[in-house]
DNA sequence: TGCATTTTATTTGTCGACAAGAATTCGACA
DNA sequence: TGTCGAATTCTTGTCGACAAATAAAATGCA
């Protein structure tokens, strides 16, 4: 006795509303689907979602929470824009959450976590095998996302994936350049830093993840300068 | 043309409930005037504040983002709890975040940020020959929040302003020990730590906002020991 | 009396409606 | 044609009401 309704808005429970409008959207505002400074319309949501504007605007306070979504009051409220201009702010809070994470993950893992993040890396891997830069993207946040957990402490956890997530936008921009042979040598330094987790080795995790970061940071930093050459090019 | 009711509500104007409440609750929550595990009652509030629970709801769930406030789906709402046992990842992240503000303010900070730095370290040392503890409570965490403003990092300041607010919780509880003769050294050592700010030592700023950090630390954990004692004891 | 089950009461999640601001359109006038 | 102001449309913030989920009370039974 399944009518169509039911598969486009799976039969929603009381108290799934939020969540689920706040999921999605969360998800489309990271996947650039809804780019930095899309209007959001609460009666547009309201009738995508098929529910009254009151849990929609619920999921809307808690993204503006996190910074996704900014809110002029008693205007539009739109997503929140990738400032580029304080961007090395951005960088230092990156690096240090990796040394942080990957130090505590060396102190306070336990045999489950590695097994978690042998679990990414090895899905990381085969983004990699498969050259599919949406999913190494995705892949590689969820990796020192596991190497966070295995840390052990929330307040770290909370301001790293919410770094990761900032990160998962800025490469999205530039998803297209993951072409080159960089991810192969990211594929090596993850097995590098398991090593020495599992080995807790605090002061050689330090180091790795800091090396690891800098590298990325590298990476998109040369991002930039070649959009910047575009433009001008242009 | 004033009424009574216009003195215990202000007069609100649109768009201003939510933040009411929200900043309301938020102090209530900080200054242990809702102890933790405290019922938080929709119903109850709405009449307080003489609003709708629409608008109640909303300041919730920020409050909530910011992990003020637990809510079971369905069920109760209550203020969050303490966590004791894992209160070293608190004290991790607390002495990280001082020695990284310090370091930013050293070297990024301007005229203007000294200034509110100063002056906020005028207003902890009056407190302190007051022996007001509620007061070097709040001016010691505006302080050194100020400090992280002129390191201009939002990230860093994000993360180093909820742990502050914790830490405000932590010590209200056992605010009474502040009557030793601790203070004053803070005192000394928050003028130390402006005098390198200004020379725009990092190195130094590190040093000593970790030293000042750990202090505090310290003091917390002397705290808890003599807490045990007297359960102990009764 | 003690335990299981039904009934009632309380509380939460959602809804549709309305009114206050802001943005937009329209029209008058220069 | 351009500009200012009035009127209209749109969006947001708030409200009161209702129904689902849970908790509490009452009832029945051993």
């Amino acid at each position: 006795m399944t009518n169509i309704d039911a598969i486009v808005i799976p039969e929603r429970k009381r108290g799934s509303g939020v969540k689920m409008v706040y999921d999605l959207l969360r998800d489309e505002i990271l996947d650039l689907v809804l780019p930095p400074g899309s209007p959001i319309d609460e009666v547009q949501l309201a009738e995508r979602f098929k529910m009254s504007r009151t849990p929609i605007r619920e999921a809307l306070v808690r993204l503006s929470g996190e910074g996704l979504i900014d809110t002029l009051p008693n205007r539009s409220t739109m997503v929140s824009n990738i400032d580029f201009l304080n961007m090395h702010t951005f960088f230092d809070a990156l690096v240090l959450m990796y040394r942080v994470t990957t130090r505590l993950a060396a102190q306070y893992h336990r045999a489950e976590d590695l097994r978690a993040i042998r679990a990414h890396q090895a899905e990381f891997a085969a983004a990699v095998q498969a050259q599919d830069a949406l999913a190494m993207i995705a892949t590689n946040a969820a990796f020192h996302s596991a190497i966070a957990e295995a840390g052990r402490n929330p307040y770290f956890i909370g301001l790293f994936n919410r770094l990761l997530d900032e990160g998962r936008r800025i490469l999205r921009l530039y998803y297209q350049s993951y072409e080159d042979r960089l991810p192969q040598r990211f594929v090596d330094e993850h097995e590098e830093l398991i090593a020495v987790i599992a080995e807790r080795d605090v002061e050689a995790a330090d180091r790795l993840a800091r090396a690891h970061a800098e590298q990325i940071v590298e990476q998109i930093r040369k991002l930039f300068v070649r959009e910047e050459r575009l433009d001008i090019a242009l």
